[in-house]
DNA sequence: ACCCTCACCTGCACGC
DNA sequence: TGCGTGCAGGTGAGGG
């Protein structure tokens, strides 16, 4: 599913519904959801660990144990935490299961197998490579105006593409991308160091805020109600999203039909008359 | 160091 | 109904 905002209210719900808790078992059903790990391994190291904080850091949840580890866990397309009674049945696609000492479990299922775990020291946390060249995160002081403007200036890809390198920007993917280029009504394909710094200033607003709103109001996506996180979310994603997944239908603002564009495999969406430039 | 393409998987919607 | 095609919210490896 995810981007920032639903990593994060993941993040919220586990730390709301985990926290506190000892995994009693834990179990890794598909070897590759943790390569670098055995599952005989990965049922030894966290059996009875406890659960002391689950935070994230850019679209990876951080879920913070005792004795000095922390399991990283990238969703990447279709990763999902569902919590169950403990003799629930298994949903299709479980990959990873931990049972709590409350009598619950928490499933984790990938229909797609693109989800990684990582179990790490914490001394080590810092360093590992998946967190190691994140950008700043978007609520933090580090990315402000200035670092957007400069950051976009020092490469000669396009915009939309530069908005999704994880390096320079947290936390933007495909839908959330495209809606903060609209809201500051930038165009996707120019080149992102033709930016200038009041657009720039502009588009940083517009990250900022549609990310804000976003986790705000529970979030954008279809989600089922068993996902650990349904409860943050509101009624749904009705005409939350302004271009994303509306080609053909009008521009919210001047009625223009939106646009999609595929590249790379990837679709991007944009209002060609609000968007000019 | 940068940039591009492909690869990783399954399932769903669509057109014939 | 059945089959082929294209597409889906993300990234990393490997090449130029």
């Amino acid at each position: 599913m995810p981007e920032l905002p639903e990593v994060e209210l993941v993040a919220r719900s586990l730390a709301e519904h985990c926290a506190g808790r000892t995994i009693a078992r834990a179990e890794l059903l598909r070897d590759r959801l943790s390569p670098d790990i055995t599952p005989r391994d990965f049922a030894r190291k966290l059996r009875r660990a406890l659960i002391e904080d689950v935070m994230r850091r850019g679209k990876h949840l951080l879920v913070k144990l005792d004795r000095g580890m922390t399991l990283i866990v990238h969703l990447r397309m279709s990763g999902r935490f569902l919590l169950l009674p403990e003799k629930a049945p298994l949903p299709p696609h479980t990959h990873a299961l931990f049972y709590l000492d409350d009598a619950h479990k928490l499933a984790f299922t990938d229909q797609r197998h693109f989800g990684m775990m990582k179990l790490i020291a914490d001394d080590h946390l810092a360093d590992a490579k998946e967190l190691r060249a994140l950008a700043p995160e978007p609520f933090s002081d580090e990315f402000s105006p200035s670092y957007l403007h400069q950051t976009l200036a020092r490469t000669n890809r396009l915009l939309k593409e530069t908005l999704l390198d994880q390096t320079k920007v947290t936390g933007l993917g495909n839908i959330y991308a495209a809606e903060a280029m609209f809201r500051a009504r930038i165009n996707p394909f120019i080149r992102a160091a033709q930016l200038s710094k009041p657009r720039a200033a502009r588009l940083h607003e517009a990250i900022i805020s549609v990310l804000r709103e976003s986790i705000a109001h529970g979030s954008t996506l279809n989600i089922d109600p068993r996902d650990i996180e349904a409860s943050y979310y509101g009624g749904g994603h009705q005409g939350r999203w302004h271009v994303y997944d509306r080609e053909g239908e009008p521009c919210l603002r001047c009625s223009a039909p939106i646009r999609r564009v595929a590249r790379g495999g990837r679709s991007t969406y944009y209002c060609f008359r609000c968007q000019r430039y």
